[in-house]
DNA sequence: CTCGCGATAGAAAGCGCTTACTGAATCTGC
DNA sequence: GCAGATTCAGTAAGCGCTTTCTATCGCGAG
């Protein structure tokens, strides 16, 4: 039915190892000869069976990107950056980026990494908050670890936890994520020398196959209360993420330590939590004001969520930002165009992106222990300024 | 190194083919065989080897999803749709989605196409607008009709044009697409009857392997703008998306339609094309407002160029809706935010990208003639009214 | 001249899994 | 109880490609 190697072999009279060899181009083939072999695949339009080379060559070229919502810009950036540099490099060869949707559900996200471990997937990209929840952690350092080795490199982008419980399991000590830009040693890997008795050693985690790159949100959040604290502003309510993830946690202690570090007391009554879209915003930032008329600003848990929110407190009759200042996180590309225009902390999304992707080509080294911790910075807009009594 | 199928048959004490028989479950196997066997399979924590089974049964579990741009909302709605589709199936088990950002061009759409086959991918949905050029839609349906004979499911998604040249390529002339929700016979499909002598005929593209769902948008674009002319515009500047697009043309056609029914002269200069972003639909109202000062409403490629629009014209003086009426397109979630909301018309995203996941599984059965086309509604917000002289 | 080496091309052994075929029991109905 | 239907498990032949390991051909060195 299909074409195969075997006819592009008869075709141009030679070998099938030639053709392979000719299409791999690792190892020499006369110039005569070549010639012959790609005009006969030109002319069969032979198109190499992808699962024949792979089992043969134990390797795919496939790189599997984990995202909890696709249709959220904030992961599109990211995968987009990925792909472009899976695809720019014509070293090493054109991978394909299998995208998958988890919906920030745990269970799917250990289904898919199942799927990508048959798949035999070269590398593997974890993107966005992981769950806090402790079984899973548990379940997903197995997995990564069992993917690890089976020589799939692991990268994980915006969520420290990951590497944490990986480092745990093995017993190094990251420590404690802060700084931006800065890369840390968590311990030196233990000696990998090889010991011909320890062949029933039970499987360590290669931890050199996991990178992690996370951002800095503790931080951005920190600056972003600071700001508003500079201002003026000593009510702030926060729409806080989902419950239970990493990255909602991470920004939720740099509020609260902005907060502290101004002395200002922080009670639970001005905290809410939702998801990362503009529903949510709306529905925290409604039940905030409900609870306390006076709050002056109000931390979005993102730029969608802030959308929502701008529009519940304009719905109450309330200025943005004469009345209630309103800021987001993450600065995607529509915060610029709200009314008024949000201030937000931006996160490096593309650049990251674009780092994962080459990580997960091996076409980048990776960061000394493993870990980099990338900048947040504020952007300040027309959203925020000081409060009008 | 790796766990293989004989290491679990060795230790339920059965043979490989049984192993095989029982994770694939088409095949009678007895309780206790079957329980042993997955007891083996837990203990060693076995996972298929995709592109060893993939090669054996001449059949994968990918589905390729080709998109312009991961990240637009538009696409990512479409993609998230589609996976949640292809993963919610339990019957016909897991497919994994390989979303391919072409960022429109249409060499990367072959370039992935060619990888896809070289996938051996189930299925194969293609997105968004496609390219006007000739050749490049010669180049296209071919590699489909390949694909297609190669026994990959191709769905094309809000693109016909795709349709009518695979449809054109086959002698079949398909009508012009028009209605909403029609679906339309383009001619019978010739006859496949089995002849044995005509093993050498050249390869047919068989039309029953492609389906495409097509969005209504010059009727969408002809609903919006003469809503507009209902208000009582006259002088409607267009932000036009992309030259040389399907949809653009469509679209543009649809607007066009409107003003000739109404007996609106059109003018060139009341058109500017630019791509689907912010900064793309800032500078063409700019371009048309400069051109035009007494323009009273202007409509935009898609909600995203709209929001662009806006600002341009508040930055010009102007308020939305007194001064300028402005629409988008799409219904993005965030236009609803907009500041005034934006007017636009909403295409079934989310339905449309579930269908094709449905279809690209073989869950659905195509609408006859392999065309359907979907509705498109006006959503009428607050960024038009009437002009105010 | 003959030997040996570099440069190429071919032969063949799998990679891990699926799936006809077979084969051996265990059931049916008479 | 026995022929024939059933049910379940094993055998083995590939799927299409990669990759050793060999073989061949020239050609300059000895």
């Amino acid at each position: 039915m299909a074409v195969t190697l075997a006819d592009v072999a008869a075709r141009a009279r030679v070998s099938a190892a030639t053709v392979s060899r000719v299409l791999s181009g690792n190892y020499p083939v006369a110039a005569g000869t070549r010639g012959r072999v790609l005009r006969a695949v030109e002319e069969l339009a032979y198109v190499v069976n992808g699962p024949a080379s792979a089992l043969a060559a134990a390797s795919s070229d496939l790189v599997g990107i984990l995202v909890n919502d696709i249709a959220d810009p904030f992961f599109g950036i990211i995968a987009g950056a990925v792909q472009t540099e899976l695809s720019g490099a014509a070293q090493g060869g054109e991978k394909l980026a299998v995208v998958c949707n988890t919906g920030g559900s745990p269970e799917r996200e250990l289904t898919y990494l199942t799927l990508l471990q048959r798949q035999r997937a070269a590398a593997v990209i974890l993107t966005g908050s992981a769950s806090e929840d402790a079984a899973h952690a548990r379940a997903l350092t197995a997995t990564l670890a069992r993917l690890a080795e089976a020589g799939t490199r692991v990268v994980l982008c915006g969520r420290p936890t990951g590497v944490a419980a990986a480092a745990e399991a093995t017993g190094a000590v990251p420590g404690e994520s802060q700084g931006a830009e800065e890369t840390r040693e968590p311990g030196k890997a233990r000696g990998a020398g090889k010991t011909p008795e320890a062949d029933e050693a039970p499987p360590r985690v290669p931890l050199t196959a996991l990178t992690t790159l996370a951002f800095d949100n503790r931080g951005g959040a920190r600056q972003l209360t600071a700001h508003l604290i500079g201002l003026g502003h000593r009510r702030i309510g926060c729409v806080a993420g989902p419950a239970g993830r990493t990255t909602t946690g991470e920004r939720l202690a740099g509020h609260r330590a902005a907060l502290a570090a101004y002395g200002i007391e922080d009670t639970p009554r001005r905290t809410v939590h939702g998801a990362y879209d503009r529903a949510s915003g709306y529905d925290a930032a409604a039940e905030l004001l409900r609870r306390e008329a006076g709050l002056t600003a109000i931390v979005a848990a993102n730029d969608t969520a802030a959308l929502g929110v701008c529009a519940a407190v304009r719905d109450r009759g309330l200025r943005i930002p004469e009345d209630v200042s309103v800021a987001g996180f993450d600065d995607l590309p529509f915060s610029v165009d709200a009314t008024p225009a949000l201030t937000t902390v931006r996160l490096p999304l593309q650049e990251t992106g674009a780092r994962a992707g080459r990580l997960a080509m091996g076409r980048e080294e990776r960061p000394p222990g493993g870990l980099a911790t990338l900048r947040a910075e504020l952007i300040v807009r027309a959203s925020t300024s000081v409060p009008c009594p």
